[in-house]
DNA sequence: GTAATTTGGTTGATTATTCAATTAAATGTT
DNA sequence: AACATTTAATTGAATAATCAACCAAATTAC
């Protein structure tokens, strides 16, 4: 075995040698949960879940968007966005119509009321963020955003 | 505002300076998603899913486990991870019993055929994880595992 | 121009997660 | 020792996510 396998042999679940504090998609799922769950305690209170959340912040950034663009952006089976779409709709949050353009496309966008939203929860998450990002300098985020993308890119490549 | 302040602006959700391309916790939660999906492709051939897979994992590591112990360590809910280890007791991969020391704890052990199941997991996912690191060196693993452990330290104070 | 295929989305049935309430054992208090 | 509190786990009801099957519009092939 080369000389860079045995380095990155304790990486590898099926390794005898496989530590998994060291492992770095436990520390992401667990990262990602702890992180979900404290977005959880500020967005009850308003009747708001992370999932809903997500398409909202999207939608926020993209103006409007596509069924499909918005399971793309946020990694989400078409038939959940769907349905997290039409909650949010039936709660005022977004509107859904037909694009003129192609029959089959759903073009969802914000309302006013889901813009004002977003915007309150922002406000109310905004300490959370400071918390999360103490200590950290601006080349340490970026770095860390760099390690994840490669991560995905290696990922993604089917 | 601080120097500082000023330069970590962009990582705010609530400010004006916002670039969700650099925001990390928006690339945990993809990558975490695009992990979680890659996973459940392997798995789900054999009839498992991503959730009884940590519980499996977690048991191998530590031999035998309370219900709370593996909620703490997979960061799910208490009735959440009781239904999936029952679920899993049904399914004949681990055993659940009332511990000695202290009737309240529920005691959850892997199966032989639990074991079994879990090194066959472990073989199968071997490319996905030898593709996930491709061309990564293991400084650059620890640094990741280091970052998330930071953000998750952080995000951990109550 | 018609048939076949692909793309985008929706729906119903199934499965999983979460909340709220409950039980039971252990610990603490007086 | 009796009572209150905390901890560990479980259950039923409600909510959410997923799979499979489906429909309709658009694109491609012939």
């Amino acid at each position: 075995m080369s000389a860079r396998g045995t380095k990155l042999e304790k990486y590898l679940p099926s390794s005898e040698s496989f530590d998994i504090n060291e492992f770095p998609f436990y520390w992401v799922a667990r990262l990602n949960a702890l992180y979900s769950m404290e977005i959880e305690k500020t967005l009850k209170p308003m009747k708001m879940d992370i999932s809903r959340w997500r398409v909202a912040m999207l939608l926020r950034i993209h103006g409007e968007m596509s069924i499909s663009d918005i399971a793309e952006h946020a990694l989400g089976k078409l038939p959940t966005i769907t349905k997290i779409v039409y909650r949010m709709k039936d709660e005022g949050l977004v509107s859904v119509e037909q694009s003129e353009a192609d029959g089959r496309v759903s073009v969802v966008c914000l309302t006013d009321q889901g813009i004002e939203n977003v915007e309150l929860v922002r406000q109310r998450t905004e300490g959370l963020f400071k918390r999360a990002f103490q200590g950290f300098t601006e080349p340490q985020i970026k770095k860390t955003t760099q390690l994840l993308n490669r991560f995905f890119d290696n990922l993604s490549v089917d």
